[in-house]
DNA sequence: GTTAGTCATAGACATGGTCTATAGCTCCTG
DNA sequence: CAGGAGCTATAGACCATGTCTATGACTAAC
């Protein structure tokens, strides 16, 4: 049988120690003095202990009762930072938001996004979490992370998801293939030059690679990479043509260095997504990100 | 303005984070799972955060409601830590007496009462204070001891003092006066020889002095010592005659290695009290103190 | 589909905390 | 020494707030 006081009791005896008067303390706690005094009395019963010596001047702790204030001032002590945090959880000026996704949308597309977040929040900590669209999606359900943002198209009905900008790929070639510069090429064709892809198991690719085989052609890349960076590199330096998302090379075609071959089939566009948890309440800092980002 | 929850919901919010379930920390509190609800959503609201997740098999907490819980986890164990203590204090499992006099009371009057209470309650931590009559009615007032045991009479309304054990004080002297054994002495002759004293400041020094007095004579010792035990170790070496307190050298009238020399005039008998402060409610530990030697 | 377990909500109820009023006490002051 | 200004304790009325019952909505498992 474990004593369980009433804990406001503890609130009313942490404050009568600590200004040694009942009518300090039930000013403090917006209350009157004989409120006071009878929560400490009913203190004082509950152990059959004498806490305070009442005196002319006020009421000072007994042996007991200096016991008592040193364990019950610590838990004051916690219980009033827990307070001042949740208030700065509440302001947002502290707590965090952890993120999932590609390093290609974080750096390409979220960026500014993230920028601008933790402008407005600067006690936010973001965590980046990068992984392919299905360990995103694991890291969600697990609670690893708050919000994930992938390509679309995603089929969970745990997930509630967000449309975001719609992107669109296509393929791109350096001044290697400055021959290339203003035709439109067939499927057939373009499959004659050297194919830069992003990695198997990542969305565009999948896309792609299906699209290809709707029309009846397999698209096998010469090189294989791991990072939209590399992909840009590569054509850029002449080692193929690569399939990028237009967007994330914007500055390369705009100065030159890199140009878009058309296709004389409409390449699909790609919505990027922001998926959260359905049902779940959004902490805080994730639901304002949302609304940013909206 | 500091937000200021009631406690009693943070005992709440711990036993539903801790279980898990709002209807299992109802349980831990004797209350009904409505309650529980109730009580989470209070807090909830008043911070403005959802701390849990409800689910169908119970409740678990969200990012904000791990952070809370990491203070209020540490804030109820203190307060458990807290209760404990207070029952092992009213249990007299734990706890401190401190008492204050002489040590010559201590060691030849209160051991025996000492060992008993130790016995009793091993638990509770001795303190023994030693000094002079106003050193241990200063002690008492500044809350420093617990109970005072000195010679009366003491005149201080602020405290209230018990009588104990009736004491005698005598002359004893060892084999070296061994003529003196069976004569009847008057003070006069007793000042022939060289004499030993406690030292000035001591209560029963004072009243052998002023006893003197009375009768016109000064009494003034060859030796002074500060401890019953060199009186007593003085007068069997024959160094002189000693005036020291019959029931301490009861072993040594005993064996003969002291003998009590007879006055003409009856010495003034004294009463042992216990003291403690009036109007102060007594240490748990105290009062038992008092009870056994009573 | 049924059952058994969650938690949430609504509204009635009554416990218990809070108030006002007053008394008793100590200390200080004119 | 009387009076005032502190302090805390006590008594009793009151009503707010915490608790209850009853019910609903939902999910998971059988």
């Amino acid at each position: 049988m474990s004593m369980t006081n009433n804990y406001e009791l503890y609130k009313v005896f942490y404050w009568a120690a600590k200004t040694g008067s009942l009518t300090q303390a039930a000013k403090a706690l917006y209350l009157t003095q004989p409120s006071v005094s009878h929560a400490i009395k009913q203190l004082e019963d509950s152990f059959g202990i004498t806490l305070f010596y009442r005196n002319s001047k006020g009421v000072s702790l007994t042996q007991e009762g200096v016991i008592l204030y040193s364990y019950i001032e610590k838990s004051h002590i916690l219980i009033s930072l827990a307070e001042e945090k949740m208030a700065a959880l509440k302001k947002l000026d502290s707590g965090e938001l952890r993120i999932g996704g590609s390093d290609s949308l974080f750096k390409h597309y979220l960026l500014p996004y993230l920028e601008d977040y933790h402008q407005k929040y600067p006690g936010i900590k973001l965590h980046l979490n990068h992984g392919t669209t299905p360990e995103t999606i694991s890291f969600l359900k697990e609670g690893r992370i708050d919000v994930g943002v992938v390509r679309m198209p995603i089929v969970d009905d745990q997930l509630q998801v967000m449309r975001g900008i719609q992107l669109q790929d296509c393929f791109v070639a350096g001044s290697r293939y400055a021959e290339l510069q203003g035709t439109v090429l067939s499927m057939e064709l373009l499959l004659e030059y050297p194919i830069i892809l992003f990695s198997r198991n990542s969305r565009v690719r999948m896309a792609i690679t299906e699209l290809f085989q709707s029309y009846g052609y397999e698209i096998k890349p010469e090189i294989e990479v791991g990072s939209v960076d590399l992909l840009i590199e590569f054509a850029r330096k002449g080692l193929g043509i690569s399939y990028v998302t237009r967007e994330f090379v914007a500055k390369e075609l705009e100065e030159g260095s890199l140009f878009e071959i058309q296709l004389d089939v409409k390449l699909p566009p790609s919505q990027v997504g922001f998926m959260i948890m359905r049902n779940m309440p959004l902490s805080n800092a994730a639901g304002k990100f949302i609304d940013l980002v909206k």
